[in-house]
DNA sequence: CAGAATCACTAGTACTCTTC
DNA sequence: GAAGAGTACTAGTGATTCTG
């Protein structure tokens, strides 16, 4: 579509620009529904403006975001729009996320609560379920209440996008919030300069990556202690996984449920002292929401 | 439940690309 | 370059859903 023409091109249609008005004749007196029947054309006419302005904006709006030139991108199309759209809204809501965490730890609270009453649904669904294979519904459920149990403890500084390198001036502290484990609370302190490659703070190791997102390593008790805490973690497709990281597989959502599939890495914990050896034993695909 | 708003479909134009 | 296929868009309108 050539979008510069304003997204309105000049009727089109033979009938355009002809509503069912111009066949009525004036000195008649309308009835309510013939002047429905007259206006809805115009009606309809002025919502497909609204709809074609506000696409217009947002053609705008998203090319300035993602600091395109608008000029390069003439035949964007509504869909590519709309697309574009959704990408950058997905993006801003992961750096949301990030920001939410590092601003406030009881984050990491809610987040435990919001698992603790997605398994509770699961629980509920899977015992009504028949046909579940009950070697995978108790190892389903085992691990489920096993990762509950878990410090969910993280830390991270994503980095800045193209060109706005201002916050990672600051750095970052985060402070893990008790768990029912009875862990203490480790204070962790990432510098911006430590941002892009892997660290290990108090057991848990962090991957940042280039575009903002980021992943990391928790240990997990499911497994035996033999074969070393493994864990799946999420991360995007692009990011830099160090020698030390199995690759990632991509998983995709389950029908009905919405979204577009998370990267699962699989990874085994290393230890401060250990860090940069060889890891990752077990690749296991889950896909979750979160 | 009537009227308004929205959706879904059809028919038409404009443009691009490919084939001959 | 002409013809045709494909794509993207618009307008009009009946059908459906929402709302006061």
């Amino acid at each position: 579509m050539p979008a510069d023409t304003g997204m309105e091109k000049p009727t089109a249609s033979p009938i355009a620009g002809a509503p069912a008005s111009a066949s009525h004749t004036p000195d008649k007196p309308r009835s309510a529904s013939e002047h429905r029947k007259s206006s809805k054309p115009i009606m309809e006419k002025r919502r497909r403006a609204r709809i074609n302005e506000s696409l217009g904006q947002l053609k705008m709006l998203i090319l300035d975001a993602l600091k395109k030139d608008s000029s390069r991108h003439s035949k964007l199309e509504k869909a590519d729009i709309l697309e574009m759209t959704v990408k950058h809204l997905r993006n801003l809501q992961r750096a949301q996320m990030a920001a939410a965490l590092s601003a406030d730890p009881s984050v990491l609270g809610k987040y435990r609560a919001g698992f603790n009453e997605c398994m509770n649904e699961v629980t509920r669904f899977l015992s009504t379920c028949e046909g579940v294979n009950a070697d995978v519904r108790a190892r389903l459920l085992g691990h489920l209440s096993a990762c509950l149990g878990q410090i969910v403890a993280m830390n991270y500084l994503p980095p800045p996008p193209a060109g706005q390198p201002a916050h990672l001036a600051q750095p970052l502290h985060v402070q893990l919030p008790p768990t029912t484990t009875g862990a203490v609370p480790v204070p962790c302190k990432l510098e911006p300069t430590e941002a892009l490659s892997p660290k290990v703070y108090g057991g848990f190791q962090l991957v940042p990556a280039t575009d903002g997102q980021f992943a990391f390593l928790i240990p997990n008790p499911a497994f035996p202690p033999g074969s070393g805490p493994v864990i799946p973690l999420y991360a995007n497709a692009n990011v830099p996984v160090s020698t030390a990281w199995r690759s990632s597989e991509r998983v995709h959502p389950p029908a009905g449920i919405p979204g577009a599939g998370l990267d699962i890495i699989w990874a085994r914990v290393v230890p401060a002292s250990q860090a940069g050896s060889p890891i990752a034993e077990r690749r296991e695909a889950v896909w979750r929401p979160w």
